[in-house]
DNA sequence: TATTGTTATACTCTATAACTATA
DNA sequence: TATAGTTATAGAGTATAACAATA
């Protein structure tokens, strides 16, 4: 592919790069602290070889125990082919089961198994020590402000 | 691999599925919005055949005019080489060039072309039109508390 | 020898279509 | 025929190592 043949003499390295507009933009805040959290939180999950995706799905099936894998995927927002190898790795380690529905033999109900349970406890409380961490620049009332914000946001049905 | 024998009669599909301890952390709630906010930006950015990294790329180079790959690089928290076919795409559409410096004929200035300022003005305001509508659950006053909180999360240094 | 940009590669995440087994 | 789960596959996004040209 053809380049320019010009050259620029004023080549000014600066030493910080400015976003400009950009952060008059919610969504590009938004992009930056969420990743600075979710790179916390992976961090800690390592240990546990687990990812944040994997343990949402725990805490979902803990408060939805029996759910489908139909039910888990859109709890997840995921599509319905990416729930298979994410329980597959949860039921390897024997995080979680798939139990046969009786009335309809298509389907599974999915539960915690005891030491699912066991490690989730464990896991609250690292994601809520990330949390933490990772906002840090705030305080307590700030957090839940942030939250309820954010909370409105992304439970308003569109926009 | 063994599945298990058991069978569940009790497999109560719930009407909706609950999330529990995730409604309690920021970083839950950050990625919820923030993928709200994403996928409103890509909805309208994709009738100019642009990703929202490339309109945070044309609105850096515009703060930076003659800025080096390197530091795209690192304002956009992305590795190097994924700048080469960000900036081809560019430069392809005539949007952005690539210049060779005069003094250090390894590295190029990156500027806008005249057509790339013209293009980003209005890229701009479908970004501000985005993300007013992706949080139109929220007033201007709750929008500018969000923002402050939100910076000083990410621009806070370690955490 | 070190640095800028680049290529090649791989691994994850995500999305879609097609298949199976049940219904 | 329709549905739940699965398989196969392809496209993004992301990260690392290695190479070319230049310093």
């Amino acid at each position: 592919m053809a380049r320019p043949a010009r050259t620029a003499d004023t080549a000014s390295t600066p030493a910080a790069v400015g976003e400009g507009v950009l952060e008059e933009l919610i969504g590009y805040a938004l992009r930056r602290a969420q990743l600075k959290l979710f790179q916390n939180l992976i961090a800690r999950l390592s240990a546990y070889d687990l990812r944040p995706a994997q343990f949402s799905a725990l805490a979902i099936i803990e408060q939805n125990p029996g759910l489908m894998q139909a039910d888990l995927a859109r709890a997840l927002a995921i599509e319905p082919p990416q729930v298979v190898p994410m329980l597959n790795k949860l039921e390897e380690r024997a995080l979680a089961v798939r139990v046969r529905c009786k009335p309809d033999k298509r389907s599974y109900g999915i539960f915690l198994s005891k030491a699912g349970e066991t490690l989730l406890k464990e896991l609250k409380q690292i994601a809520s020590d990330s949390d933490r961490e990772a906002t840090s620049a705030l305080d307590d009332e700030e957090r839940g402000q942030l939250l309820r914000l954010l909370s409105r946001i992304y439970q308003e049905p569109r926009g």
